[in-house]
DNA sequence: CTCCTGTAGATTGGATCCAATCTACAATAA
DNA sequence: TTATTGTAGATTGGATCCAATCTACAGGAG
């Protein structure tokens, strides 16, 4: 070390803690749909299984409450909260109102490396399209969208898009492989991408909303029948 | 009882742990300026505070960490964040953005009795305005404009528009007793609720995006001067 | 036979205890 | 003098233990 000793870390590794790692494994789990609406998630259970003590495991599962996966009530424990249809339809309003506004703000500020980058990650994607591995599909998903909205540095809306996103991903995992809608969000994906590459704001804008409808439209179209028609 | 045994509650009475009730409580502290920006809120020190043990405080500060209002680096406990002037403009754009949306869904379904509510709740806010009380301020406004909104039946946009409200709230206060614009935002709020009464939804729309982007302006300029033109 | 009541097992909530890590300061060497 | 190193106190992370509560089922009264 040439510098002083109160110097600014050059290199960062990750040091989760046991919560948050238990916490984003469990989130997994859930996303995948290993854990399913309203079932309990048994602390001592879960517990055993990553041969921690409950403690972590309880701090982990405040975590997924606070994400909206889990409700906790007192001295009844955690269950895989369930959402309405018409409350899953919201969410990818929500989803559309604002990616519109962070992909605005970020074209113009694209980088030629970050749509690289993009283009990268949509490759990978289409590879996990391939394999049918909806697990890392959810995760490229996200990955391919906010790399194309990093560049709004709109940090407080990004936060809120992840944890949006992390509720629809859950049921559009679970729905995905029954349709045949990948091909068609493919070929969405590699058009908005190549909207941003030209910088055409407004075009790429409006695609963006059309493709985010177009994923609710199929979604919620499919989760009413096989929720039934009437609401449960 | 006539019915049968396992009947839905008539009553229900808020039976919440303990760490709920110890993260209301360091949320109202933080809000009130207690805690301020960068300050470490000791486990230990909390737990003997509330005469509890260390461990209902550290999932209420996984609460709140969740929340936005603390973050918890592994071994080192929990620091109040602060947040840069720009994202607090940011957040006031998302108000913006999400309270105008939700609020035209409302206005056609608002009945005569939530209107009345409102008013009510006005009221109360006027009142906590002239006696200089900052506390039931905070909660008196969000509860005024939910009020206006929860007609709209969007509970995702609520709980998202909630957690932003805290966020927002936290600054508000500390220079709401600075500055005069208490008057104007009394003004703002009668005019936006006559126009709700009147069913004016553009007109309502419009008027509530000024008054929230007008809390933004004088807010973030009276920031930006207290905390330094230089951005820290 | 049905409904109420009480009890046992399971599960969560909270407290206490020990280990791991951080911070600050003192001691030592260049 | 200055920078490094070592050590003590403070603080957090995690495990174990006990109390409180829930759930399910058995037994008894009507």
């Amino acid at each position: 070390m040439k510098t002083k000793a109160t110097l600014a870390a050059s290199r960062q590794i990750k040091r989760q803690s046991l919560p948050e790692t238990l916490a984003e494994s469990l989130r997994e789990r859930i996303l995948n749909g290993e854990f399913k609406e309203g079932d309990a998630l048994v602390q001592d259970s879960i517990a055993q299984e990553y041969d921690v003590s409950r403690m972590p495991v309880r701090e982990a599962l405040r975590q997924l409450e606070a994400g909206g996966l889990v409700v906790m009530k007192v001295h009844k424990g955690a269950v895989v909260t369930a959402i309405p249809a018409d409350q899953i339809e919201e969410l990818f309003d929500l989803r559309a109102m604002l990616e519109c506004d962070v992909l605005a703000r970020a074209i113009p500020h694209l980088t030629d490396e970050q749509l690289a980058a993009s283009r990268d990650i949509l490759a990978q994607l289409e590879k996990s399209y391939k394999r049918k591995d909806v697990a890392s599909w959810g995760r490229l998903n996200w990955e391919f969208h906010s790399s194309l909205y990093a560049a709004s540095g709109r940090v407080q809306t990004m936060a809120l898009l992840q944890g949006i996103n992390v509720q629809t991903d859950r049921y559009i995992r679970l729905h995905l492989l029954l349709t045949h809608n990948l091909e068609e969000a493919e070929v969405e994906h590699r058009e908005l991408l190549r909207l941003c590459v030209a910088r055409e704001v407004k075009r790429a804008v409006a695609y963006l909303r059309a493709h985010i409808m177009n994923t609710s439209r199929n979604l919620v179209s499919e989760l009413k029948s096989s929720r039934g028609p009437a609401t449960a």
